[in-house]
DNA sequence: CGTTAAGCACACAGATCGGTGTACATAATA
DNA sequence: TATTATGTACACCGATCTGTGTGCTTAACG
């Protein structure tokens, strides 16, 4: 019965206190991390009343899953859809991320909550399955032989390089690429052909 | 003064004070993650009054450093000192992880202190850098092109492996050994002689 | 107007956290 | 035996954590 987004008009004050929050988590668990994050500190930086935020959220778990779902990180939303570039260049472009992301969410979710069975980690795995998953598909548009192999490879040196960023402070994305441009050269024909662009495959 | 160590004979009633908390963080720290195990607890399971563990270390802090320090994983020790395989073989053998390992602590402490100037964040920096420097001193005795290189790229897989396990509850390791095996024998010659065991490159 | 949804301010509960203070016990040494 | 090092038992501190309870305000709607 919230009725957040219904009615005729518009009423409701401050209808934004959800997305205040969600926005706020953004922010504070990636800079901070989820665990030192507190409830009241959030609950500040959204100008939100604690009281309010408990409405909206059954609890802090809840919170944290839906700030995971929210996030769409360049990887999946970008990339896979830019039929400007050869299903290689989608494959490469996936390492071009921008410098200003500190560390993949969800790896730092499923490492700070410690918990596989709590809801963020639930997701997180999704998550990382349904990139591999991108990374397959655009593999197997690339013509590379085996391509459910090519894309958990993929997926993998991205983790590789997001954590190895995170432990020495230094960017670990153009070693990963390196190792993805090998990787790609090996499994996909040099016959195939490299530079048709967004078209799809028959099969 | 605290005479630890010294003295003519064997005294100090229950020398293993000191081990048995660092021999419980070993266990709880990697069970259940550092932020989430208390002193209490963390005592507790040691068999230790609080009050001895805070004379044995100034602070949580150092404890968690002294915790990763401890802990020589299969990797480092283990496998870059077995003369009975070649150098190749070595390289590889860097992924035949135990199942045991949860996650490389490394990457777990970096994350959940989320300070890169905490002690233990810096232990695990260098500690990283010291397995690569070893994977490329590996790959230089196995005629590698680019010992630096490959080194860097076969500590990314490791951490990637680790990472993508954690997140996945899945191993990840066999998937990175794959990988290994192109970036192996993409940088190596196959003319150089690959059966080579455990002896020294001249420069 | 009155009703009702939405939110705020703020205190507070109960737990746990890292860390200390104090008084006492034990064992090896001198 | 006396001393000293080492450790225990246990209460306790202040801070912080997630989460509530309560009463008040504001605004949209009828």
């Amino acid at each position: 019965m919230t009725e957040l987004e219904k009615g005729p008009t518009g009423r409701r004050r401050g209808r934004g206190a959800r997305e205040r929050i969600l926005s706020a988590s953004q922010q504070l668990f990636r800079e901070q991390g989820i665990n030192r994050t507190g409830m009241d500190q959030l609950c500040a930086a959204a100008q939100v009343s604690k009281r309010t935020a408990y409405e909206h959220f059954t609890g802090k778990d809840e919170l944290v899953a839906e700030y995971l779902r929210r996030f769409d990180p360049s990887v999946l939303s970008g990339v896979f859809d830019r039929t400007d570039l050869t299903p290689r260049e989608r494959l490469l472009a996936a390492f071009d991320i921008p410098p200003t992301t500190p560390l993949c969410p969800y790896i730092g979710a499923a490492v700070e909550l410690h918990d596989p069975q709590h809801p963020a980690s639930q997701y997180a795995r999704d998550y990382k399955k349904a990139v591999a998953a991108r990374l397959a598909d655009t593999a197997r548009e690339a013509g590379a032989a085996d391509p459910e192999q090519l894309g958990e490879q993929l997926a993998l040196l991205i983790d590789g390089a997001a954590a190895r960023t995170r432990v020495l402070n230094a960017d670990a994305f153009p070693t990963a690429a390196a190792i993805a441009t090998v990787l790609i050269d090996a499994a996909i024909p040099a016959t195939t052909g490299d530079d048709r662009r967004g078209e799809e495959v028959s099969s």
